[in-house]
Formats: structure tokens, C-alpha cells, sequence
DNA sequence: GCGGCCTATGCCCGTACGGGCATACCATCG
DNA sequence: CGATGGTATGCCCGTACGGGCATAGGCCGC
């Protein structure tokens, strides 16, 4: 269509040119249901001379006549009926263009692209998914799971629509965050592991075990090593740092490998224990981060909701 | 749609309710294809301020905003990726409607139905249609075999474009018809036939035969009659009256029956042999009869030429 | 910091669009 | 023959539609 109008306009094109209105189209399948033209002036609420006009328009667009004029009413002509054809699938099509925005603004249709890290990722995102679901069957989640510095480039391209994970304390410009829990930090290992015997066993009692450190990227790791240091210990020499919660998890099942893991993580898990150190000073708040300056999509929205909703029922476990 | 607007009027009505235009619609897919305003204006042949305010328009209508503005342009929003899809099928619909109504316009698109009964249909409407699906192969043609005045009332009601045969002095008001050629009757009898010995035998020479005669309704059968009648002889007794020219000819090939049949007819079967009786008084003078109110459809039109075509050469050979 | 490249706004204008009313015309039917 | 039920015509009217011009405003990139 970037040809410029040199080509004859024949009349594919008249129908496009701006003459033909959709108001043409519902007279003329009017016309059609009703049989004649008085009828479709009743059904549609208009007098008779405009039907016949309308029909007239349209019939001088088309360059053929769409109906034979009888005394019974009026019957298509072969062009009528296919032109009917048509006129009654564009204006099908476009109820159905309604339906679908009305069901995406109900977000009952469309999808929504949520972002995880490793916090909430266990038990909060798959409770929501899940609710949400039964509630909008036909909408359309896809986890995208990745860095948190990568998560907050794709919320600013539009790539995903939320994110949810530790809440940094700083966040860039065009981003905003909502708390939903703040869960504490726990020190995990195997079941059956030598630290469970001990009572609030300090940092210090620990450090001889090997630990498993988060990649030094993440909020995590700054914290534990804060930790250490003000304990007065070095960081523990004997370490893997590790971001895939899979291999961590193998590793702490087949060493005696020490690791710190958002507690509904560590707790959910039968095969390992938590370490009866208190950790209070790393509280890792949980929240959803999410563009700004845009409303957020009807999808996006029901989802938060959900997540709302789980994070609600999960707050109390959380002492 | 017979419902009275006492429902709510949400979303999917107001697509309908005449504000929406198709201007709208190629609106919304320029801006797609173009990837901005001022590109889609460009295409379009408007100015910039053109395409926002129309855009704006839409979004108004449909209670959503289709396309988030960048400075490099803009990208469509989840509604806008659903409404630009619907739009596009729509116009893409209409384009079709056009190209339907050209090819209908042309005869490259349609159907004719044709009615015959017995003079022509041997050689000359198939011949016709082999020629006519030649040109136009897409076009459909309706063979309807019935009796004269049965073809005469389709016609009249509509329930056949045309139809070719022996024309009739009388016609209906509202019927036109065109004569394509004068076919004389010839007597036949199967090969063999004692007949067929004589040389140019007289009706009495013959009346001792047994006969195949038309059905009374028919003009032939009074022709016939009159033959017989003009030559001071009564109608044979021993006759059968009968139309399907499918039974006639097996009685001609398995008894010594004469029959008057149409010269095309009775020359084409190698089986049966024409008698040499001249009766030059009975010309069928074959063409056909047509609506003469309405102009006649195209595929109709067309079917027409190529009927007087292959008429044209056939003359030459019913000196 | 300035110019280019977008979109958005405000204002103006002519025309044709969409619709009503009255009436003519034509066939059929009781 | 008039009544009825269709369609077609002519005329009138208000408004909103479709578009142009000028300009404002935001965001790059050089």
C-alpha cells in the first residue's frame, strides 16, 4: 500500500477510499435479514427513505445493484449475496475484535511475563500462578527466571512485566517495588549434619564447614560478608559460590557444605535442615518490582493481586 | 440483533454503534505498518495532526490505548496487537468483497443456471459449456432438465437464468427470447429399418409402424398431428407417448418404431438411421428465452455468447 | 546546548453525512 | 375500486467528520 495511487482505481480500491462506511455495511446484511427495506428501517430504528438511500450509496460505490426490488420486498442479487457474505464477516470480525479487548481488559485473555530470581520463587510465585489460573483459565504466564540486574532491564525494555524477588534498596529511575513479606535468612544444611547438634551455634563455630557463598552480584552476598566481618571472621576460605539453587541444593545434600537460603526455601525442603543460628540482622524483604510510569496491564494486575493474596497467607509462617 | 438496546451497551457494542469508522481501521494498521504518526501520515497522504487525533479517536471508542508513544515512534499495546490483527482481517475482508464483486462483474466468477428440454441439449449446450468453462473455468453452470412450461415458470420466478430450446410462438409476459438456429424433424428409425429401403416414403407409407409420439404438451405433437391430419390420416393406434429421450431411443433400436426427433439429434447416433421423408413444414426454430426485465447476469451473459457462437457453427450444416 | 525527530494541542473551515418529513408511485389483494 | 404494503424521490436540517495550519513540548544525539 506505500504505492502511490498512479494504479487504476478500480473498485477494490472504492471500497477503501473512504465512501463505503460501516453503516453501509449493517443496512445492507440489515436489509438482508429482514427481507426489505422497511423491515430493516424498523430493526434499525431509522425511516424508510434512509435505508433506501443508504442502499442506493452503496449500490453506486459497488457499481452494481445488491438487491432486486419486488413488491414482496426486496431479494439479493447474485452480487448482494456475496457482497452480504462479506459485509456479515467484517462485522462478525469486529464484534469479535470487541470481545477480545473487553476480555483482555478483564484479563481473562493475555499473558502476563513475570521475572524470578530466587526469593519467592519457591513457594509464593507457584501459589499464585496457580490461584490465578483457576480464577483466568485462558491467560497466559510466562516465568522468566534470571539475574536480578538482568530482571530490572528487561522490566525498563518492556520485556517482562514483573518482577518479583529481594527488593533492592536502590532502584532505578522508572521502576517501582511493593513489599509483600520480609523473610528471614537461614543457614541450611543437610539433615543429619554435625551443626544440628549444636545450640545456637555462632558464625565462628561454623566457619570451619565449607560453605556454599552467593555470586557476589547479589544483595546476599554483600550481607553475609558484612556478617562475617563483624563477627570478627575472615570469609570462610573453603567455599563454592554458586547461583543455581539446583546445584546448591545437591551440594549441600552430598557435603556436610554450609549455605544461607531464604527460609521458605530451607524450611520446605525434608532433606535439609535448618542451623539454629539466629541470622537477624539479614531480613530479606520480598516484593514485586514493576515499571512506573505505565499502568500496568489488566494481566499483570490480576497476577499482583494474586500474589498479594499468597503473600497474605505466607506472612503468618513467617515470625 | 432483534433485541431492543435495553442491554448494557458495553465495549462490543460501541464498535457498532456508528462511531467507529473504517477510516479508523487503515488508520491503526498504518500506524502499524509504519511504526509511527508521522510515517503513517506520510502514507496515508494526511498531515501528522491527522493521525493523532484519529488515534486518538479509536482509543476513545474502544476505552483502551492501542499504542505506547516513544520518542522513536510508537509500539503497539497488548490491545493495540489484538485490534491491529482484527482490523487488518477486516480490511483484508473488504479487499476480498471487491475483488469477489469484480470477478462476479466479469464472469470469471458465479453460476448460470441453464434449463433444457430436448432440441439443442444434444450438441449445442454442451458445446457451449465446454467453450464457456474453457474461458472461464471458475464460473459454475447448472444443467436443469424439465419440461417446457416448467422451464418457462422457473424462469418467471427466477429459479433459472436461461433457457434453450424449441422457441414458442407464445410467450409469457416478462420472457425475451433469441433464436440461435432452424433444426428440422427428421422421422427416425433404428438402422436396418424397413423403411429406410423406401425412397422418400410418404406419412401412409409409414403410418403402419408403430410410432413414438411426443406428449401432448408439447408444440411437436401438434405439428405432428397436423402432419397427419393434413395427409387425411388418423393418428396411429399403435403408439407410445413419451418424453425421456433415453427411452425413446431404446424403443427405436429395439422395435421397428419411427420417431420424430430433432435432425441434430437423429443425425449424431450411428445406430439409428434418419427416413427419407422430407417434412419441411416442421422447422423448430431453437434459441433461448431469457428474464426480459432484468439484464441478465454476467455468467448468464456469458454463457449467452458462447451459446451464439457455437450456434454459428452448427448453422451450416441444417440446410 | 542546540537542532532534529517525534507526538500532542488548539483552532479553523467546508462539506457531506446521517436522518427526518412528506409524497409519489406501483403492485397486490380484498 | 380503494386499501395496503412496498419502494423511490425530493427537500430540509444540524452536526460532526475529515482535514489543514501553526505551534507546543519532550526526548534523543551530536
Amino acid at each position: 500500500m506505500t504505492t502511490d495511487g498512479t494504479d487504476r482505481t478500480d473498485r477494490t480500491d472504492k471500497l477503501l477510499d473512504g465512501r463505503l462506511k460501516l453503516r453501509h455495511l449493517t443496512l445492507v446484511t440489515g436489509i438482508a435479514d429482514q427481507g426489505s427495506v422497511v423491515g430493516a428501517a424498523k430493526a434499525l430504528h431509522v425511516t424508510q427513505p434512509v435505508v433506501t438511500r443508504g442502499l442506493h450509496e452503496v449500490e453506486a460505490i459497488l457499481g452494481v445493484s445488491l438487491f432486486d426490488r419486488g413488491h414482496r420486498g426486496v431479494t439479493p442479487t447474485i452480487y448482494g449475496e456475496s457482497f452480504i457474505e462479506h459485509a456479515r464477516a467484517v462485522l462478525a470480525q469486529l464484534r469479535q475484535a470487541g470481545r477480545q479487548l473487553d476480555l483482555l481488559a478483564r484479563a481473562e485473555l493475555g499473558r502476563v511475563r513475570v521475572g524470578t530470581h530466587l526469593a519467592g520463587s519457591n513457594l509464593l510465585l507457584p501459589r499464585a500462578i496457580a490461584s490465578l489460573k483457576s480464577e483466568h483459565p485462558r491467560l497466559t504466564v510466562i516465568v522468566r527466571e534470571a539475574t536480578p540486574d538482568l530482571l530490572q532491564t528487561a522490566l525498563l525494555t518492556g520485556d517482562t512485566d514483573l518482577t518479583i524477588g529481594r527488593l533492592t534498596p536502590s532502584l532505578p529511575q522508572g521502576l517501582a517495588q511493593e513489599r509483600l513479606y520480609a523473610e528471614p535468612v537461614r543457614l541450611v544444611a543437610r539433615a543429619g549434619h554435625p551443626a544440628h547438634e549444636l545450640r545456637e551455634p555462632t558464625l565462628g563455630q561454623l566457619a570451619g564447614y565449607p560453605w556454599i557463598f552467593p555470586v557476589s552480584q547479589t544483595e546476599l552476598r554483600a550481607e553475609l560478608e558484612e556478617l562475617f566481618v563483624h563477627e570478627g571472621l575472615p570469609i570462610p576460605a573453603d567455599r563454592v559460590e554458586c547461583t543455581s539453587i539446583l546445584t546448591v541444593r545437591q551440594l549441600l545434600l552430598t557435603t556436610d557444605m554450609i549455605a544461607a537460603l531464604p527460609m521458605l526455601i530451607a524450611e520446605d525442603d525434608a532433606h535439609l535442615g535448618v542451623i539454629d543460628t539466629p541470622l537477624p540482622s539479614i531480613r530479606r524483604s520480598v516484593g514485586v518490582t514493576f515499571p512506573a510510569d505505565r499502568p500496568l496491564s489488566p494481566a499483570t494486575g490480576a497476577l499482583l493481586t494474586h500474589l498479594r493474596q499468597e503473600a497474605a497467607r505466607l506472612r503468618p509462617g513467617l515470625a
